[in-house]
RNA sequence: GUGGCUGUAGCUCAGUUGGUUAGAGUCCUGGAUUGUGAUUCCAGUUGUCGUGGGUUCGAGUCCCAUCAGCCACCCCA
């Protein structure tokens, strides 16, 4: 039996990696163009950091997490999600103490949840956290970005925002109680789920997709009409941002973020075209969060994207992106033209550090050479055979477009691949 | 963690109520064309039928288990 690859755990082929590359490379240009900054935590931190940051009763904590004991005893985690991490690094190398961070990262997440479309075990967040600003205006920021993003990636229609506040951890909690009252009140007519949230995470019951919950919760007491007066006025300014830039977006009064450290505002980016693992890109402010885990009291926003379900979106609307072909396919037949040829293709390399240069290798015939060539995807084949070499020429053939094939002095052709690349840009 | 569907060549799939040596297309290799790809024609290689057990004279086909994939729930990016 062979080996095969952990569950959930999947292969990023030579296929689908053009398409990770386009997301990756729009979303840098995107945080460069920002003023955000780049930072990388290790993969494995201390089982506490999540315990005491996601909460200890998520299902991520409870079942979901890759735990184990090191050489040492201490427990680990591989982790679930980006930011205790990131805040844990920010604490720890003094860059939130009175001051203003906008950081970014990206790389994989661990859960060990049932895998399906969209879902699994090892998968690829790119997270964003701001420390260190409190008022609605960097939340307005972090949703004009993303909206940005959409547009730059072509898909501005095949997302769209949900909004909703969850106020200060005080109105929060006063909030719940009433919650939980009203809730206990019907717990007759709640179904097995909801009933399981009410004691471990009320707040979710309002999310139940259980239609037999609708009306039950549609009459339950409203978060947005529970709001503190600070959480309320941060909310109406940030509103009133996203209208005038034109971004739309539903309030969702059920929209209930899954990690205890949430407060205030809570986004989501959805989209309808990936099944039942719609969320693309959520965040939310997490004022409380740097405190709990031994910082100063910091206030901080942040939010996540889902690179896997990010380039099923991407490949579903077959947004285009570049192939990353080789420019040119070096055909070498002979065996001084094999020798030779090595040394002519690093020689062009030195004279043009761009050009994309497929040298064959392995011997065969003219035929069988071509026909590699061919399936490299590069637009010119570079000929070197027995007469070139002795000839000091090197034979150009067009493969994609209708133009006579060229015999060339080699210091001729140099100049003629340099012009080449600068009519496409290169 | 729960439920439903599916596993046959590298890929996409066919394979009759259980019956001889498991097939097609594609891909790959070579040739037609001794220095020219993509088109055409010819030839050739595809294999632990997911894995393990069972029933049977006989299993790709039926049964059980297990692993993996897909889809949904739970949960979440």
């Amino acid at each position: 039996m062979n080996i095969q690859a952990i569950r959930g755990m999947n292969d990023i082929l030579p296929n689908e990696t053009p398409e990770w590359r386009h997301l990756e490379e729009v979303v840098r240009q995107l945080l460069d163009a920002y003023g955000y900054h780049e930072i990388r935590m290790p993969i494995v931190e201390k089982t506490d950091l999540f315990k005491r940051s996601i909460g200890e009763v998520t299902d991520i904590v409870e079942k979901e997490m890759y735990t184990f004991e090191d050489r040492n005893g201490d427990m680990l985690t591989l982790r679930p999600e980006g930011t205790a991490g990131c805040v844990r690094a920010g604490i720890e190398n003094g860059l939130l103490h009175n001051q203003v961070q906008r950081l970014w990262y990206r790389g994989p997440m661990f859960r060990h949840e049932r895998p399906q479309k969209g879902r699994y075990r090892q998968f690829h967040q790119i997270g964003v956290e701001v420390f260190g600003l409190e008022g609605p205006d960097i939340d307005a920021e972090h949703i004009l970005m993303t909206a940005r993003l959409w547009k730059m990636l072509g898909l501005e229609d095949s997302v769209h925002l949900q909004l909703n506040s969850l106020g200060s951890l005080e109105s929060r909690n006063a909030y719940r109680d009433l919650l939980v009252d009203y809730l206990w009140e019907h717990v007759t007519e709640l179904d097995e789920d909801s009933r399981r949230r009410l004691e471990s995470n009320p707040l979710r019951v309002l999310d139940s997709k259980n239609p037999a919950m609708r009306d039950l919760i549609l009459a339950a007491p409203k978060l947005t009409e529970h709001l503190d007066a600070d959480s309320q006025a941060h909310f109406a300014t940030l509103c009133s941002v996203l209208d005038a830039a034109g971004v739309k977006y539903a309030i969702n009064p059920c929209l209930v973020r899954g990690l205890d450290y949430y407060g205030k505002t809570v986004f989501e980016w959805v989209t309808d075209k990936l099944g039942a693992q719609g969320t693309v890109c959520a965040g939310g402010r997490f004022d409380g969060l740097v405190e709990q885990l031994g910082g100063k009291p910091t206030p901080a926003v942040g939010f996540a994207m889902g690179v896997e379900r990010l380039v099923s979106l991407l490949e579903a609307e077959q947004v285009p992106h570049e192939q990353y072909r080789p420019h040119a396919y070096l055909v070498l037949v002979g065996e001084v033209a094999q020798q030779k040829g090595l040394l002519l293709a690093e020689q062009l390399r030195d004279a043009l550090p761009l050009l994309r240069l497929e040298t064959h290798c392995g011997g065969g015939s003219f035929k069988s050479q071509f026909k590699k060539a061919d399936k490299s995807g590069a637009p010119l084949a570079l000929i070197l055979g027995e007469d070139e070499v002795a000839n000091g020429t090197l034979g150009i053939k067009f493969l994609r477009e209708e133009a006579e094939q060229l015999l060339l002095e080699q210091a001729q052709a140099e100049a003629f691949l340099a012009d080449y690349l600068a009519k496409n840009g290169i």
